[in-house]
RNA sequence: GGUUCCGUGGCCGAGUGGCUAGGCAGAGGUCUGCAAAACCUUUUACGGCGGUUCGAAUCCGUCCGGAACCUCCA
């Protein structure tokens, strides 16, 4: 391992060593998706930041066990209604239809931009004995008290010992004077006690039967929940959205310390938000696309569709803790600079080291590429600063460039270089940067150029090619058909 | 109003005290049947003002401008 791995807690808001509770084994929890509606592509970026967070763990040698969750009952809208609730009246399907719909969609799209899945991904539902087991213990140490059938947090009691509201830096005094009215606000002693469990209403569908009445977990419940299910009450890393700070997170640490007198997690990561010419890109602002939108460009904010690796070195450009604005400009040049790796790559991988010296070694160049190399670790342990990382990529590509087209011979470095150098861009780009090429290369066209070649000689009687064209494709597993007026083809028998 | 953050060249975007980030675009060159790619060279910077320092894009103060959170959003 070349330096330490340093990152950016925003609990202290500092720059810190990263050092593993249990090494070599981390623990990483990220808030997932609430799976109501297609994925947004702030949540994509947001969870292709900690893909990458991930895969360079893995790179490092710990044994990362990372948990994002599905939210699928709990997130409530203004209005009180459950999300998925909501969505589920308004499309007359079962909730855990729509559920199924938009894990299924959110999984397919994660899997476009080449996110590899999390090590468990569990629900909310999934898990609401354990959050009825969580909330009977908060009641008990006096963390939760009862009112007319839901269960709330007592700030007040919390704040007797802790501090509410850490994380954010939010004070006590300023959110009460802030709080708006919510529904259901009388049931609560302080108006910034937050819900536990919650009554059901009549109407509502999402419910389950407990002691307290029937109902359901509030939203900030099942993350202490299932992070301290499979990450233990202390765990290394949690992640999320910026703006799931406050309330979310300070709530999930109040919870958390409720239980088990512990800050659940030892560095807490959070990525910026998308903007959209300077501005926050929301649903509400109706100023946001889908990923699919974004890749087949159908969107009138959008020129052109662009790929999904384009899409995913385009974000990767940033690092996750600044904001990204998206523009057409700024997206047609991350098409061209991801073509330009891409091809770089691809050459690389042809690559090979010559068995004649046909020049000295330079000493300077191959220190130059031994720095390069060494960059790129320095770039990544630096709170994962995939945007200089890729800046050292493209200065050692510009070196494989050199050596393909001969402007500088390969033998000027020796074996171990070459072999680091190789080594070294394969797995930044591939394993951790996660960007693979990505072609539209279409057999079937590919073909039919052939055919057409085919055709064209036995027009000229060329017969030893036509030979060799049919035999060619035969050992691709392609039987050309001549037809009276044409040539088709047949897959062959295997 | 409270909390937090940001303002870098034509565009995007790294960079927290001294060392060419990088990509895109522009200019010139090498190479080239044409074209493309690639490589080399090169122009344009750190919001304003003040301060600290031998030295600041980087630290401090102040002003101007922008954003996020405080309310569902990653």
């Amino acid at each position: 391992m070349i330096g330490k791995l340093r990152l950016t807690n925003s609990l202290t808001r500092k720059k810190e060593v990263f050092e593993p509770i249990e090494a070599p084994n981390v623990g990483m929890y990220v808030c997932g998706p609430t799976v109501y509606s297609d994925v947004h592509l702030g949540n994509v970026r947001t969870f292709l930041s900690f893909d990458v967070i991930n895969r360079y763990l893995k790179f490092l040698g710990y044994k990362v066990r990372y948990v994002r969750n599905i939210t699928d009952v709990g997130h409530l809208l203004d209005s009180g209604e459950d999300k998925i609730s909501k969505k589920a009246l308004l499309d007359q399907l079962e909730p855990m239809e729509i559920v199924q719909k938009y894990t299924n969609d959110f999984h397919e799209v994660m899997a476009t931009f080449n996110a590899l899945p999390p090590d468990i991904e569990p629900s909310a539902i999934g898990h609401l004995m354990e959050q009825i087991e969580m909330i009977e213990v908060l009641i008990d140490r006096g963390f939760a008290y009862v009112s007319n059938g839901s269960v709330y947090f007592d700030i007040d009691k919390y704040n007797e010992t802790q501090e509410y509201g850490k994380l954010s830096g939010r004070k006590i005094e300023d959110l009460i004077n802030q709080t708006r009215f919510l529904d259901g606000q009388e049931d609560k002693r302080n108006p910034l006690d937050f819900a536990l469990w919650k009554n059901a209403s009549p109407e509502h569908i999402m419910r389950w039967k407990t002691k307290w009445g029937e109902g359901f977990p509030g939203w900030h419940l099942e993350c202490s929940v299932m992070s301290t299910k499979y990450l233990g009450s202390q765990f290394d890393i949690h992640g999320g959205g910026m703006d799931l700070k406050f309330p979310h997170h300070d709530c999930e640490i109040a919870q958390c310390v409720g239980v088990s007198d512990q800050m659940p997690a030892k560095y807490w990561l959070h990525t910026n938000m998308l903007t959209v010419n300077g501005q926050k890109m929301s649903k509400s602002l109706g100023n946001s696309f889908l990923p699919g939108q974004l890749i087949s460009g159908d969107h009138e904010l959008l020129d052109r569709g662009y790929s999904p690796m384009s899409i995913r070195f385009f974000m990767l450009q940033s690092h996750y803790a600044s904001t990204l604005d998206f523009s057409n400009e700024a997206l047609n040049a991350a098409v061209k600079g991801y073509t330009k790796l891409a091809n770089g790559i691809r050459i690389l991988k042809e690559l090979e080291y010559p068995e004649a010296q046909l020049q000295t070694l330079n000493a300077n160049q191959g220190a130059q590429i031994h720095k390069m190399c060494d960059d790129c670790h320095h770039a990544m342990n630096d709170d994962f600063n995939t945007a200089l990382t890729i800046g050292h990529i493209f200065n050692l590509l510009k070196k494989v460039n050199s050596f393909h087209s001969g402007q500088i011979d390969l033998s000027e470095i020796d074996l171990e270089t070459f072999l680091r150098m190789k080594e070294t861009l394969l797995t930044f780009t591939e394993d951790i940067l996660g960007i693979r090429p990505e072609t539209n290369l279409n057999g079937e066209n590919l073909l039919n150029i052939l055919l057409q070649d085919y055709a064209q000689a036995k027009i000229a009687k060329d017969y030893q090619r036509v030979d060799y064209l049919r035999s060619r494709l035969k050992e691709e597993g392609i039987t050309i058909k001549d037809m009276k007026d044409a040539v088709g083809w047949a897959y062959s028998e295997q």
